[in-house]
DNA sequence: TGTGACATATAAGTCTGACTTTTTGATCGC
DNA sequence: GCGATCAAAAAGTCAGACTTATATGTCACA
């Protein structure tokens, strides 16, 4: 999947970032650059490529006489799919999870919604063609198969909503779809009364629908949040 | 305001960052290290390092025996605030406004509500006093005192939202009210039921009313969209 | 005892030059 | 025409020397 970093400074990144991520070092931290190109065996002027990635995501910050700190999770840069990546595949997972989910429910049902109003021909016949493949594959353990579709159907509204910002969030909700398929583990067939809503929601796009696709895909996250137990008493 | 860029490879950035988000290197349009170091008078090293930040947002690919190749807009990391502020500070600022507006629209509401639930006395406190603040500059032309509080709610909303990605996107959407305030022109005196709007999301976070909290937030940011001219026909 | 100026050590920052590796595209033989 | 081979081009890597900023300790003086 995740191509195995460009170039040595890019297989530096994927052992340094997931490990600052995880927080295996505690915001205040210092390296240093010697001892980090030692450590990985590279030169320092592969070491430092890495540390300037790292610093373009505000995971670090460098400074002359003292070294390269490691900053508070507060400033990372949240929204870097790498960042996004390395938290879902480490010790962060699950915050990053709900945070994720959460963005995702406050975003999708106003992406839909804006959908209804400008997407093409094209792509509402995608959007159905993905619910109908979403309903064939919703009984009989077909997981992998109701995946596919799924992911295709919450991208396909994510850039017909004509917000380029929206349309970026593409693979994270391809992320989070999957890890719910993969990771957490799903035993039974997916909800069939959350099949019957992507269906709808094709349909109130179909329709021009604004505020019908806004409010059932809003149903749909609310069901992705309630999974995760995220929910007003 | 912002920082000159720390280093050599900083300054780089602060003019070839720029360039490219303003599209004066069309998608495609290949460049070469070396070319660019002679061109900022810089050494290779310093250039690599440059290109890697840039290769980290995605603005750029650099490929062996091709070059550094500028990406499509499509692909581009939107929510690196570095990004944004090029963008903003560009060509390209009227849709990065717009798209910036429009996932605001998403996310503050759903913010608003959930600050109504985790919000602690200290953020409600310090809300109604922004908002007091946003009344009393309200009115005799005080532009400058009324942005500081309205930037400030906002940020208080984010970060009391609990959720980390909402809260990251404070910067972003001061950098859009100050925008407002001080590119596009505003002669006049804000809007007096935005005003009202402010005061009553804090009366409705500080008794804890997410529903209110949420639709009068909608309100407030259906405003701003009207302002860009974004609406529904 | 506290405070300011000064010296020193440290780690990042920068530059240069040589070398390696990958990949494109052209050439050549079939 | 087509596939294999080869050469050039650009990024990638490395090593070493040098520069610069700065945190910290030292010492004199109040």
């Amino acid at each position: 999947m995740s191509t195995t970093g460009r170039g040595l400074h890019g297989q530096v990144l994927e052992t340094l970032g997931p490990a600052i991520t995880a927080g295996e070092y505690p915001p205040g931290s210092v390296l240093r650059t010697d001892e980090l190109a030692q450590r990985f065996d590279v030169s320092r002027s592969v070491m430092r490529e890495a540390v300037r990635v790292l610093e373009s995501m505000h995971l670090v910050e460098s400074r002359r006489r003292v070294g390269v700190t490691v900053r508070p999770k507060a400033e990372w840069n949240v929204y870097d799919p790498q960042v996004i990546r390395w938290r879902l595949a480490g010790a962060d997972r699950p915050q990053q999870l709900r945070s994720l989910t959460v963005l995702r429910s406050a975003i999708e049902p106003v992406a839909a919604g804006l959908a209804a109003k400008h997407a093409t021909a094209d792509q509402c016949a995608e959007l159905t063609e993905c619910a109908l493949g979403m309903v064939a594959h919703s009984r009989g353990h077909q997981l992998e198969g109701y995946l596919v579709h799924d992911v295709a159907f919450h991208r396909v509204i994510l850039n017909a909503s004509g917000n380029e910002m929206f349309a970026r969030l593409g693979d994270v909700v391809a992320e989070v779809l999957a890890g719910r398929t993969h990771h957490e583990v799903m035993f039974e067939d997916p909800d069939p009364a959350a099949v019957t809503l992507h269906v709808q929601v094709a349909e109130a796009v179909r329709a021009g629908d604004a505020v019908r696709a806004e409010h059932l895909t809003r149903e749909i996250t609310v069901g992705a949040l309630q999974e995760l137990d995220i929910l007003a008493p």
